[in-house]
DNA sequence: TGTACATCAGTGAACGCGCGTTCACTGATGTAC
DNA sequence: TGTACATCAGTGAACGCGCGTTCACTGATGTAC
């Protein structure tokens, strides 16, 4: 254990890893408190520091805000090129693999989901945000482009078109069904249940012909 | 024009339509500030009156909030239901009906899509706000139903799943497509298409069988 | 190996601000008689 | 038709609070020589 692991043992007057510490701060606060809950104070409080420590390492709020969410889409990618695995065991279940791991991320990481899509960062402006944003929708395009390379010529959709559709389903299910209060409504299958099924039927509209 | 139309004629002491107005100012405040930028002082600013005159109608903020959310679940589940038209022109034209009306409302009152989806206002509690919510759904239902009925029976699923994967396609384009910045992610398709065509293949994988 | 010094990550006190909320109050409205 | 009165929607002043942010500062670190 080092010296920067135990936030009660305070070394001495430097931190050493205070930009990380604030932005786990910031992701704790995210998910007891909302948007609204994160705070440069609150954070650094937290992080044992005084309040005007955090101007070292962000310019504001926004910006604290928009750290965590880059965090949040390198995870995001992360998790998703995991599941896609480069492919393996054909397109259908590599594509499956994607929709867990969508749903999975949503429901462990919550704080991650709310300041990627809840807490209106600017997403155009800031470079490495929207890399990773797009490394992430990337995974999805290369799965829907080998899931169109195995479709019937004559039904098919061009792929960028096919991932736009398995993320649209993935996303709607969750944000209506695996956030705070909206989770609450009482869904006759499982969220994993309801997004596969989806995403099958869609596939067998595009001439996907497999077992039921 | 009656005297309470115009915020700048201040009647005397008795506002007369306070309620409503605070409501207005709430939805202002949330389109243009976001959740964050709702306060009960401001939209008592906008509304012309004292600081604590709200407390008259609403116990505190997040009251606030829920009366603008609640509002904005009437209009949107009075807009789906408009859009049903109780089915006129078959299944499919009407589901294609109350999925652009999804898109429709989201696009044109975002202050109330961020209410009602983004504000963390609790569901469960609200008993006005449930029945608000389950309108609107069950105007999915309904259209999810006749939809079913004329499905090919091998390959029927069940009309509550179709409901949820329709709504869920909807709900998806436009939290992903026409919301504040992420609306800036340059789609190749307008929402409208990416969810008509969603719901095309969709419904080609439950059996329909349409002109393409 | 030791020392001077630049760099930089912190301190802590202070500020102005706007918010939520409470309070005793007052003016307008409408109703009973 | 007029008057007394209850009701209630407002006032305005005040409060405590926590936040964002700035400032001159100080202690630790690491590097040049």
């Amino acid at each position: 254990m080092t010296r920067h692991d135990d936030p009660q043992a305070r070394r001495g007057y430097h931190h050493g890893n205070l930009r990380e510490a604030l932005i786990e701060a910031a992701r704790q606060l995210m998910a007891e408190h909302g948007p609204e809950g994160v705070t440069l104070s609150e954070a650094a409080r937290m992080a044992g520091v005084s309040p005007a420590a955090p101007y070292r390492h962000f310019k504001d709020r926004a910006n604290l805000v928009a750290a965590l969410a880059l965090q949040g889409f390198a995870a995001f990618a992360d998790g998703l090129d995991k599941a896609w695995n480069n492919g393996a065991g054909g397109p259908l279940a590599a594509l499956t693999r994607i929709g867990y791991a969508y749903i999975d991320f949503v429901r462990r990481q919550p704080a991650f989901y709310t300041a990627m899509f809840e807490s209106g960062i600017d997403h155009g402006s800031d470079p490495d945000l929207s890399r990773e944003s797009n490394r992430a929708f990337g995974v999805l395009r290369d799965a829907a482009a080998a899931m169109h390379a195995i479709l019937p010529e004559d039904r098919r959709a061009p792929p960028l078109m096919i991932a736009l559709h398995v993320w649209t389903m993935a996303h709607g299910i969750a944000s209506l069904f695996l956030r705070g209060d909206t989770a609450r409504r009482n869904l006759p299958v499982t969220p994993e249940d309801l997004l596969e099924s989806g995403i099958l039927i869609y596939l067998d509209g595009l001439g996907l012909h497999h077992q039921r």
